[in-house]
Parts: C-alpha cells; sequence; structure tokens
DNA sequence: GTATCGCTCAATACACTGTATCGCAAGGAG
DNA sequence: CTCCTTGCGATACAGTGTATTGAGCGATAC
C-alpha cells in the first residue's frame, strides 16, 4: 500500500509480501509438504492453511488441486504406499509376505501419522492397488493356494495382524516418549496409578506380566506374531 | 427476561429457558451421552458442546467432571471394554481366546466408532485392565505357555489380529454404506474407477478377486483368519 | 439477622479448523 | 484498446477445544 520512493534504496527488504512466490503448484507439491509436516509435528501438523503455508500460498489455493482434506489424506496414505518396497515376482510366498510386512512396519515407522489413517479409509489409490496387487500375487498360483478365496483369506489375515500389530508399535512408542520413559521404565513407575492398580491384586497376571516379563524388543515381538500367523496359514495350506 | 405476569396461565410454555433442568451431572451421564451420541451420529458427533447439549447443560461444565476430551474419549472406550463378558476362568486357552476375539468383535459392531479410538491409545482404564487380565490369565499357568513371555507374545498377537481385522471390517462396512452397495456390488460396479484400473491389466490378480472371488460373509472370514491366527500358535506350543 | 467468603456454573472470548462465496486482477480474443 | 474469462486471494461462516471471567448462591462468622 505504500508506494516506495522510486529511487531509494532499501537493502534488506525482507520480501515483497504483495507477491511471496507464485510457485506454480501440483497435487505431488501439496502431497509432500503435507507428508514433511506430519512426519515432524504428527497428523494434528497437517491444516490446509499450515500445508499451504509452506508452498506460500493461501488456503484456498489448494482446492484447485484437492477436492477436500479427506482426499489429501487419502493421497498421503498411498504416497507412502509407494514408498514400500514389493517382492519380485517368483518369490516364495513366506518371504514374499514376511518382506510385505517388514515393509509395512518400515514405512510406518518412518511416518507414524500412517497407522492413524491406513486400515481407517477404504484403499483405492494406485500405489495401496499396486501394493494390494503384488501382496495377492505372492500367493497366487502357488500349490498351497488353490484358489483366489484362499489366497484373499491368507493375505487378509496377515495384513489384520500387521495393521493391529504396527498401530499397537506406535501407540506404545508415543506413549513412551509423551511420559518421557522407556516401558520398561514405565511399567515399573509409570504414576503411582499403575502401581496402585497392581496392588490391589485384582491383576495379578498383569503383575507378572510388568514384573517378570522380558521384554524383548519391539521388532523381535513383531516378528514372533509373524512367524505365528504365518505358521498358522501354512498349517492349513501345506503343500500336496 | 420478559418478566410473565403472575396469574397468567401460558399452558404450553415449552420449557423454563431460563433454568432448563439443573440435572445434577456424573462422568457416567456424560461419558453415556457420549457413547450414544457417538453411537447414533458417529465420532463427529462428539463434540463437548453437543454432550453437554444432551445433558442439558453448558460446555464448560464438563469440565468439572473431565480433563479433557481426550479423557473422555478414553472414558468412553473403557466402557466399551467393560461391556465385553470375558470367558470365565478354567475355560481352555484356544476357546478362551476365541471367545475374548468374539466378543471385541461384537463391541466394535455395536460402537462402530471403537474401532477409530482403540488400540491407538494407551489402555489403562480399569475396565481395559480387566480385560487384559482376563485375556492373559487365559494362558498362563497352561502347560502350552511355560512362561510369562509366551503368554504375552500369543495374547499380543491375537489381539493384533483382531484389531487390525476389526478395523477393517467397520471400514468396509462404512464405504458400502456411503456408497449405499453392498461389496459385491461394490467391486462390481463401483464407478467406473476401479473398473478402469482393473481393464489396464495391471491388475491381473486383483481382477480375480473381484471377478471370480466368492465374498463369503465377513464374520466366516474373521473366524478364518482367527483359526489361522491361534493354529499357528497352537503349531509353537504343542502340549508337552 | 447480616455480611462475607468460597464455590459452582454459565457466558464470553480466543485461536484454530474446513470450506463457500465473492471480487479482483491478469491474460487471451476480438 | 476493450471485453471476457479464468484462476487466485481475501473474506466470511459455522464449528471446534478450552482459558478466563463474572454472576449467583449457599454456607459460615459474627
Amino acid at each position: 500500500m505504500s508506494s516506495p520512493m522510486p529511487n531509494e534504496l532499501v537493502w534488506d527488504r525482507p520480501e515483497p509480501p504483495s507477491k511471496p512466490s507464485p510457485t506454480p503448484l501440483s497435487r505431488d507439491l501439496i502431497v509432500s509438504a503435507a507428508i514433511r509436516l506430519a512426519d515432524e509435528g504428527g497428523l494434528d501438523e497437517v491444516s490446509l492453511r499450515k500445508v499451504a503455508a509452506a508452498l506460500n500460498a493461501g488456503p484456498m489455493r489448494l482446492y484447485g488441486y484437492i477436492e477436500t482434506k479427506d482426499e489429501l489424506l487419502d493421497l498421503m496414505v498411498d504416497e507412502v504406499y509407494g514408498e514400500i518396497e514389493l517382492p519380485p515376482p517368483g518369490t516364495g510366498w513366506r518371504e514374499g509376505l514376511t518382506q510385505i510386512a517388514a515393509g509395512i512396519r518400515a514405512a510406518a515407522k518412518r511416518h507414524e501419522w500412517f497407522v492413524d489413517l491406513v486400515g481407517g479409509r477404504p484403499r483405492r489409490g494406485p500405489n495401496s492397488l499396486r501394493h494390494m496387487e503384488a501382496s495377492l500375487a505372492t500367493l497366487e498360483g502357488k500349490p498351497e493356494f488353490p484358489t483366489i478365496d484362499h489366497v484373499l483369506g491368507a493375505v487378509g489375515t496377515v495384513m489384520a495382524f500387521v495393521h493391529g500389530a504396527v498401530r499397537g508399535e506406535v501407540t506404545e512408542a508415543r506413549a513412551e516418549r509423551s511420559t518421557g520413559m522407556t516401558e520398561e521404565q514405565w511399567q515399573r513407575a509409570s504414576g503411582p496409578y499403575i502401581e496402585r492398580m497392581l496392588a490391589t491384586g485384582e491383576f495379578p497376571t498383569l503383575a507378572k506380566v510388568v514384573y517378570d516379563a522380558e521384554h524383548t524388543n519391539s521388532a523381535a515381538v513383531f516378528d514372533i506374531g509373524l512367524s505365528y500367523v504365518l505358521d498358522g496359514i501354512a498349517t492349513r495350506h501345506t503343500p500336496a
């Protein structure tokens, strides 16, 4: 608004605030900005205003590329699916599923917000379809899984386990971080509350877990759980 | 504000709006009002203002009973855990875990919002502790599970599967409802989008699922998955 | 009986959300 | 040069969780 004198030199003008930088936008730019924000500060940090600000744009600008915020979240999920490495064709079903599970787990560790979204909305993005396709293809055609329903059942079971397990892990990690304690400490110290509960004697087995269990690292727990699941599938589908 | 004439009769006065009804409140009343709202309209319907309004109170009144909205959500979750029937002591581990899984699944069908919350926050309410205790106790002491770590591993695996599976089921149910189609219809019709994707030939296995699979009812799918998991556990823990 | 204190609850206020609407300004067509 | 279109930004609105403030009232002290 203040018209500057034409020849006056101002050497540390911060930015022309009227036109900050009309960067050309794109869905991908928006999505990766949103992902960066979510990685740094959690899903709460993903608001249309903040995403737009990170791109030097006004909030409403995004609506040219995105229908609604939910669509943005879907795109974020699909992008993460795209990061997950898939087993090459011809991999054995057990190794294949193991790799897929590990891939999801790794992605969820990189992007903790992933677990809040995945499984909670229908997946139809191209990357998530590719992921699903590869998972199914790992089993399809193998003699242990004669029909597509067997394939679907096995893959679905593994996916359900992986989603649940990974979500639990991330939740636990968050809780530890927010109390600033490792789980071991948490269980032993965890404020007087858990102590008091356990002291009532109403929870003997829980107490045993808290005081006697080994608490091996979480990756090992995940692997053990996964091998239970895979063993179960193998039991019902022994090769002919 | 309008002082009514003392003797004037008004027979359908809607409500004295100045003092609508100073119901005595309690945590339980608040929680069950919130649950009712969530059951009817989903978690979005649970705002402090709406919960308070359902109890004829102002929003800030709730803060006398509840620290924060998150605490209310935790209480809701714990309340649902309290609804879940637990297997009596002495039940075999496999039947016990089956009953527990069925209980969670049933609760999640009654309260669809449950799956959005459970697993996403640390569980420390009394009912959820009781639930955890009972789950562990079902295995503890059985010869198949010699140490508490074995118990924990098995229960954790089953819980991860159940949470993941139930979340997926509810998500699918929501999607069906929002598109107004059953899944079968959905898969065959699902807007041109999925059609087009499948027509690319990039997803042959997925196409097989959509066109050839039997789509047995979801309870059966859940049961099959659960028996995979239980079989796997049984394989690694054969009775001595 | 009166005055004061303390407590409870409601109203207001604030910063923030997602999104609908509107008006401006720049670019292309005649 | 003028007019029209189109895309973008500012503004606006209804809603959120919660901090603060203020009013009313019951109980206690004199």
